[in-house]
DNA sequence: CTAGGGTTAG
């Protein structure tokens, strides 16, 4: 009968006062009965005992201190303990809002109803979930609350805030404080209030509270549970002290308190975020022998880590591993999985566990789709990537920009322009976002197509549109004209690069190099690799090739060796760079030059590949009449067995293990004997 | 009650 009382005060709309905030003095009225008092029968009588008139205070009792809960207990013989939530605390709770006034109002409603909020109650209100969102609210009334007379906060006020703060990612100063407060009112610690600490103190990084509070459970004589070393060590580990979680791991093994799962996936975090993922491994083997297993935890941080590392065997090697030992696999590690596979190039093997994948009913995501198209395309196989796009489509997956920009890319590539640009426009007219990569994906295939023209127009309209071009895009249109021998419009275009402040690059130096000697300027070309090396951009592979072949093929070769001889020490000098060369000499018809670079190859020390060999044997043996000019010193480095002696790769029309000297040996007529 | 994580493109 009580209870369904309080239930209709609590909803009963004269319950709520609107606007009673701007009443400077609460005219209460005399009988009393419209007050949200508790429904005890002490504290009625304790408050209708005393006439509430602002005159008379000096007979008022002091403010009775509020309780989050009430004893109903006398009503419920059976059920001794029956606590019944305070009716003030969604009053108070109302009022906990992000506003100006909040603590005036705070302040005239506890004078107006003769109430002070007792540290349970306080404690209480923090701990509810209502304020988790606004921890500067639940900050202010903790600050408001200390201001009540005889007031003092309970050690779990402090720890309810600490962690509101800390979940908030709030400012860590503002707990520093508190935990220095904590530190001067010398508490009695519980466990469940340390715990709650060392997570909070974890999650902030603040490694220097965090052992404070571990060393005051030591002296308060509570020994640390496992859950209370799991917060330790996470927290050590978020904030990078792997080294001390390591230690108080080691600590643990040595003790009574024995890791579990979650301390090894803690530790290992620790080690993959240190990018140690080989320790992480051996600690990952240990733990088999210590009983304890891996869990699919376990394995996604490993595959996560190996993931970042570029090391897609290992990730695939765990995932084998998971299905074997029937471990769940969580989509991201599918994701993973074969998104390194597609970037490794093994487009049938990341299809392979994408259908592994729908067998145990995991679906897959854009991202998965969007690898697969991509490594299909890259492949050349058009047909089984948009055969997957349509696939995905049917699924109910959206395709984003990186989709489109995947398959415009692939078919570009395919040489399907007409599909390219239909897929293009489809963007255009169904808003999906059209970015630099996208623009760019197309320019490219334009270009590549000879279709210049088409190139430079969305180009152009990148710059209407408002789409910022970045080098990439600068560069598809650089080599789109280079590659048209519209080597003038190619300069003017890396002009403009520069005047609108967009940074060239090693691709678009090369482009221009390659561009120049295609046009036969020669020196033109040669003081853009000077500019290129003067700016500080380090060559690729790629670059020396347009150069070496450039200077090769207008009959530098001497110069092009010293170019490589002076960028050797740099330790940036690919070792295909002279195979490079000897392959378009070869290509060019130009042995005997090739031949000498061999020479000048072997004269340094160094090997020539057999795939170099190869194309030198096979271009000798187109050029017979060029062996019979060859000097002595060429001749006798063809009959250096152990220059030749080796098995030439099954890929030539020759056998395996043909030797060149035999071959030598059968045109030895035409030679001069040695 | 703790612990892992976001992948794809020029």
């Amino acid at each position: 009968m009580r209870k369904a009382t309080l239930t209709r005060i609590l909803s009963s709309s004269s319950y709520i006062i609107p606007g009673f905030v701007e009443i400077p003095f609460p005219p209460l009225n005399s009988h009393g009965g419209s007050l949200p008092f508790p429904l005890t029968a002490s504290r009625t009588s304790s408050v209708f005992a005393h006439p509430l008139s602002r005159n008379v205070s000096t007979f008022l009792p002091p403010p009775e201190w509020i309780e989050p809960f009430i004893d109903i207990s006398d009503l419920t013989i059976q059920n001794p303990r029956n606590l019944q939530s305070s009716p003030w605390i969604d009053r108070i709770t109302n009022l906990l809002q992000d506003s100006p006034t909040m603590e005036s109002d705070l302040s005239s409603f506890c004078h107006r109803f003769l109430i002070r909020l007792s540290p349970n109650f306080i404690a209480h209100v923090l701990g509810s979930t209502r304020l988790s969102k606004t921890t500067k609210v639940a900050f202010q009334f903790f600050r408001w609350a200390e201001k009540q007379k005889g007031y003092t906060h309970k050690l779990e006020s402090y720890v309810f805030l600490i962690d509101l703060l800390s979940s908030s990612a709030q400012d860590s100063e503002v707990i520093r404080t508190l935990v220095a407060e904590i530190r001067d009112r010398g508490f009695v610690m519980t466990s469940s209030t340390s715990n709650s600490l060392i997570r909070s103190l974890g999650v902030m990084g603040m490694v220097e509270e965090l052992l404070w509070v571990w060393r005051w459970m030591k002296e308060n004589g509570i020994e640390p549970s496992l859950y209370t070393y799991n917060f330790l060590m996470d927290g050590l580990v978020n904030s990078m002290f792997v080294d001390s979680a390591e230690q108080v791991f080691e600590a643990m093994e040595a003790g009574k308190i024995q890791p579990d799962i979650v301390t090894y996936n803690i530790l290992i975090k620790g080690y993959c975020k240190l990018g140690k993922t080989q320790k992480a491994m051996d600690r990952f083997r240990e733990m088999e022998s210590k009983h304890v297993h891996p869990d699919k935890i376990t394995y996604l941080t490993l595959i996560q880590s190996f993931y970042s590392d570029g090391d897609f065997d290992a990730c695939l090697g765990l995932y084998n591993e998971m299905e074997e030992k029937g471990v769940e696999i969580p989509s991201h590690a599918y994701s993973l999985v074969i998104g390194g596979l597609c970037r490794d190039g093994k487009v049938i093997e990341g299809y392979a566990v994408y259908e592994s994948m729908g067998r145990r009913g995991c679906k897959a995501n854009v991202a998965i789709y969007t690898a697969l198209i991509d490594s299909f395309a890259k492949g050349g196989d058009v047909e089984e990537a948009m055969k997957l796009f349509e696939k995905m489509k049917d699924e109910g997956l959206e395709p984003d920009e990186v989709t489109f920009s995947v398959v415009v890319n692939g078919l570009c590539k395919a040489g399907k322009m007409e599909k390219a640009v239909e897929c293009f426009k489809f963007c255009r007219e169904n808003g999906v976002p059209i970015n630099a990569v996208l623009y760019c994906s197309l320019i490219n295939g334009l270009g590549k197509g000879g279709m210049v023209d088409e190139a430079e127009r969305l180009f152009e309209e990148m710059e209407e549109k408002g789409c910022v071009r970045d080098s990439y895009c600068y560069n598809a249109l650089i080599d789109a004209f280079a590659k048209a021998g519209r080597i003038d419009s190619a300069l003017a275009l890396f002009k403009r690069m520069e005047d609108e402040g967009c940074d060239q690059t090693v691709y678009t130096y090369t482009i221009l190099i390659d561009g120049l000697f295609k046009k036969h300027k020669n020196e033109e070309a040669l003081k853009f690799w000077e500019a290129m090396i003067d700016k500080g951009i380090t060559p690729t592979p790629a670059s020396f090739r347009a150069l070496s072949m450039g200077l090769c093929l207008s009959g530098k070769v001497a110069r092009a060796c010293k170019i490589l001889d002076d960028l050797a020490p740099m330790g940036i000098l690919p070792d295909s760079a002279f195979e490079d060369m000897i392959n378009v000499l070869c290509k060019a018809g130009r042995v005997k030059e090739a031949c000498k670079l061999a020479d000048g190859i072997i004269d340094r020390g160094r090997e020539i590949p057999g795939r170099v060999r190869t194309v030198l044997i096979n271009a000798l043996r187109k050029a017979v009449s060029v062996i019979m000019h060859l000097d002595r010193k060429i001749i006798s480095v063809i009959h250096d067995k152990s220059f030749w002696d080796v098995p030439i790769p099954s890929s030539t029309s020759w056998r395996r293990h043909v030797r060149v000297s035999s071959f030598i040996h059968l045109d030895t007529w035409l030679l001069s004997p040695p």
